[in-house]
DNA sequence: GAAAGCTGTCGAAGCGCTTCGACAGCCTAT
DNA sequence: ATAGGCTGTCGAAGCGCTTCGACAGCTTTC
């Protein structure tokens, strides 16, 4: 192992010497600097992180604590997953994956061993058990997604409430006046996720102002779940022609159905996706849909964090606006009756 | 910041009794330890991760290594970063994400600078430029997948391999003789990924003793690329009947596109699918499948990389063996023309 | 009952780095 | 000329922990 001290000696300077070249934070002549530069590249230096992070009192690193729940899209977690840990290296920080198992203890963990600099929470719950811990260690931490009470607390997400309001606008626009939302699955509303309570909030709120009869069901994914679902929907309000999406492995269980029964997309019936890009695309109608943006989710959170670290701005609530983009699974307003 | 050294003075002993109440590396009567334990609790002692890894060389820290790729079924990198970050942690080791944007300079980083005791990579090459910068570093890292040299290494994965002669013999005993292969996108053949090729391998050699005729296609995901493949296969061979899909984003679109030229599943033709269980349960027929043991590969990976750390086991190929669960989608031999 | 061996504890020496104060040498402003 | 300011470099003091050797006080052994 290639010490510091062992590239002083090679380039004759002293240790400090070396330090200042490495972390720019006095000024080295051009000479020197370029003579401990080459002495680095030939013996192979790395800086140990451990000495550095006594030294220094800086990991430079990020803990990522992820979910462990199934019952959330999947996809979009490991996309933000991706883009934290890019981001977070284009800013010199590395990434620690940390796991729901542990629970709230994993924040103090951190918190007290000095293990990461800051934080990210995914997978936010309205009153999540992790922010007293947070606010009580005051850990750096940036959240995506909404608890109920954000004071002190900065926070990403996509506008949920926007983007229900949006969906329900453009249904109602095609002429449709009866709406189903199939939603997460059961327990993602138990526990009181703010993503999906707010996404619902915004599809009523809109939907009572611009007259529209909305019901909402839960739903787990999966082709059965979804055929129990549709039967109920379609038994108790025959009417209904447009969809809202918000379960991404329930979109194709419910185009299958859909077409089974001879409801023809777009021209029957409308269908509107909340999910990733990629689903929409990929589904067996191009689908009219909100994209939910993980990847800028991610890197705004590592930005905003590092920004922190910094001694940079403060606590806010960004909220990325929704934006919808029509396919071929909504179309003009259907046949009136 | 409570330290060692607060905790032995709060105490009423020496730093370094402390310390090894806390390693258990020497034996310290009953009543000294209690008393240090307890000054830990009342204090809120944890340990500064930084120090620890400078004083012991040894970071416990593990670094997984996953791909960027996006044309690679992410559930399953999802499940697998999953079960690595849990098993990890039961064992006292956290994990670092790196992802795969750094390419193998990563390897050498880590391996410099001590940031994590040994590493996991996922999504292996068969000649994997990482490889050597591993065996030059000789950092201790356990691969899953299989690339084409493992001497020297540990590798952890499903035996790809008997999964395709499975599939071939499953197929065969319902009497297909003519079986198409949707796989992969093209692009993970191009760049030689193991479990791709090994796949392949199986299927072809048992297809070759069984006397049956096999078609390969690469198949991107999704609806449009699925029906385009599907079309050229049944032009090139309309009398094929059996389906193996390796490509699970390609398995919905097939039954949705076969649904729909009034191929029955599984009367006129069967599917047999290599994906994660959960897809195969939730797809609109449920699937006979060979499981992909995500979970089990994450832990088992961590379990080889402890040992090794411990100085326990030596360089091993686990190869995990295939099961085929017999579902909805294949069923006795069809009809003879 | 002296030698030898345990057990439990302590002190001190680092691990490799950052950072602060010091200062030599030089340049500018009076 | 001289005081004052810069610039670039160095030495040394830690950061909080692990670990090694030492040793005091016991117990065992013949």
């Amino acid at each position: 192992m290639v010490t510091l001290a062992e590239v002083a000696q090679h380039a004759g300077v002293s240790a400090s010497t070396v330090s200042y070249v490495l972390s720019g934070k006095r000024s080295i002549s051009a000479t020197t600097r370029q003579r401990v530069e080459r002495s680095i590249r030939e013996l192979g230096y790395h800086p140990n992180a451990g000495a550095r992070a006594l030294a220094s009192s800086r990991s430079n690193i990020i803990a990522l604590m992820i979910p462990l729940r199934t019952d959330i899209y999947v996809p979009v977690m490991m996309e933000i997953a991706i883009a934290v840990a890019t981001t977070a290296r284009t800013h010199g920080y590395d990434v620690l994956l940390l796991t729901g198992e542990e629970g709230p203890d994993a924040v103090r963990r951190v918190a007290g061993s000095g293990l990461a600099d800051g934080m990210i929470l995914m997978d936010v719950e309205l009153d999540d058990e992790r922010l007293p811990l947070l606010r009580e260690t005051d850990q750096p931490a940036v959240l995506i997604g909404l608890p109920a009470d954000t004071t002190g607390l900065t926070c990403v997400d996509l506008d949920f409430r926007a983007t229900g309001a949006l969906c329900v606008e453009h249904l109602a626009e095609r002429g449709h006046r009866d709406v189903a939302v199939i939603g997460e699955a059961p327990a993602v509303y138990e526990r009181h996720t703010g993503f999906a309570e707010r996404t619902l909030d915004g599809l009523r709120t809109r939907a009572r102002e611009l007259g529209l009869r909305l019901l909402h069901r839960p739903c787990e994914g999966g082709y059965d779940a979804m055929a129990v679902t549709l039967a109920r929907i379609l038994d108790e309000r025959p009417g209904t022609t447009g969809f809202v999406v918000q379960n991404e492995s329930a979109v194709e269980p419910l185009l299958a159905l859909l077409r089974q029964q001879g409801r023809a997309v777009p021209e029957d019936v409308s269908v509107v996706a909340i999910c990733p890009e990629q689903v929409a695309v990929q589904a067996s109608v191009r689908l009219t849909s909100v994209a939910i943006p993980a990847q800028e989710m991610g890197r705004h959170a590592v930005e905003q964090l590092v920004a922190k670290l910094d001694g940079r701005g403060g606590d806010e609530v960004v909220l990325l606006a929704p934006e919808l983009t029509v396919r071929a699974s909504s179309g003009p307003a259907p046949l009136q009756p």
